[in-house]
DNA sequence: TAGCAAGTGGGACGATCGTTCAGGTACTTT
DNA sequence: AAAGTACCTGAACGATCGTCCCACTTGCTA
């Protein structure tokens, strides 16, 4: 029994990652209400056809692409809280620094995430996806205090939809305070 | 010089308002994806071309109608705290009440609401009126402690987003601990 | 009362949208 | 080699979109 080693579905899921990463570019850049199949198709540079050819239909495309990023952001987190425990650190100096990388270089990554909270708030389907980095951190940190962590989660969430509406973005060293406030142990 | 005793302004005002509590329905209802003339014509029982007689542009409307909501939600927080003042509460009771209600039976509004936020941290005109109740908070509240303030604001935020993505929404009880956390002395 | 200003609304235009279809190509299996 | 499968794509259809035009009613003003 061969595993994928068709080559006209290997070309056909390596097709469509690529429709995922132009959509989700396409979402940093304009937003949800940006994304059409002809967009997408354009930033992938491939006819229209194809995207709905790989996509039964065009929320299929858009929900396919914001569980990719999601994916991709639980896997920062993790790799975060992985460097952060090989040096001992408790962590706030990380964290701050990924808060102001969030709302600086990758803020449209950031944009587009809170956009897949606010689908998922109005589409089930998506909750697992939206919640999935908050599950990476409460299954990876230790948390005697349950008060504590939710509150330091929901911190996180805040200064970062905060930092959004913003004119400039906050830089680490601004951050740094707030974030050691809410590590600060009980 | 009379003020607005013009009958012609006077209903063409009026209805102005309707249009935008109706584009807010809509809002609430289908998110800002769902917004479009016709659809908030439909919802006021006006003709198509009256939102565009009201608003140069679609946008035009969006921002207003967003731009309303911001201050009727400011408003509230302002009275929500002048409430608490009068019974010489710290707030903790009220700001857990406020959440749960913003999740529960005023789940759309809330949406809507940071459906705003996401345009502002796209459309800087925006900003002012996303930072509207923020802005009412900080200047009513007295904060000795800048840090923990801000925790308290990111606090907020946090929740209420976190909150519009469980599956059920929490109840005043459940986020009672949490916001006492948030509000409690350093 | 004539003339102007403000609002109303039916209808339509061009653009763009999601999606479908049919013919064609590339690869695998029998 | 033949048949079957999976993918590709140009062209098009019907629906919906934002917006405009123009004839109209209504209320104000000189």
């Amino acid at each position: 029994m061969k595993i994928q080693t068709d080559g006209r579905k290997v070309r056909g899921e390596k097709r469509r990652t690529e429709i995922i990463e132009a959509a989700l570019r396409v979402i940093e850049r304009d937003g949800v209400a940006g994304v059409t199949h002809r967009t997408v198709a354009l930033e992938a540079g491939v006819p229209t056809t194809s995207t709905t050819y790989h996509f039964s239909s065009l929320d299929d495309l858009l929900v396919a692409t914001l569980i990719s990023c999601a994916r991709d952001m639980a896997t920062e987190v993790y790799w975060m809280i992985d460097r952060a425990r090989s040096r001992g650190s408790r962590g706030a100096e990380e964290v701050a620094g990924l808060l102001a990388e969030a709302l600086g270089p990758r803020r449209g990554r950031t944009m587009a995430e809170y956009e897949l909270y606010l689908l998922a708030a109005r589409k089930p389907e998506l909750r697992p996806a939206a919640r999935r980095w908050l599950d990476v951190l409460t299954s990876m940190v230790r948390h005697d205090d349950e008060v504590a962590f939710r509150v330091f989660l929901a911190g996180i969430d805040g200064l970062l939809i905060q930092g959004l509406i913003d004119d400039e973005p906050p830089s680490a060293e601004e951050l740094r305070p707030v974030v050691d406030y809410l590590l600060k142990p009980a």
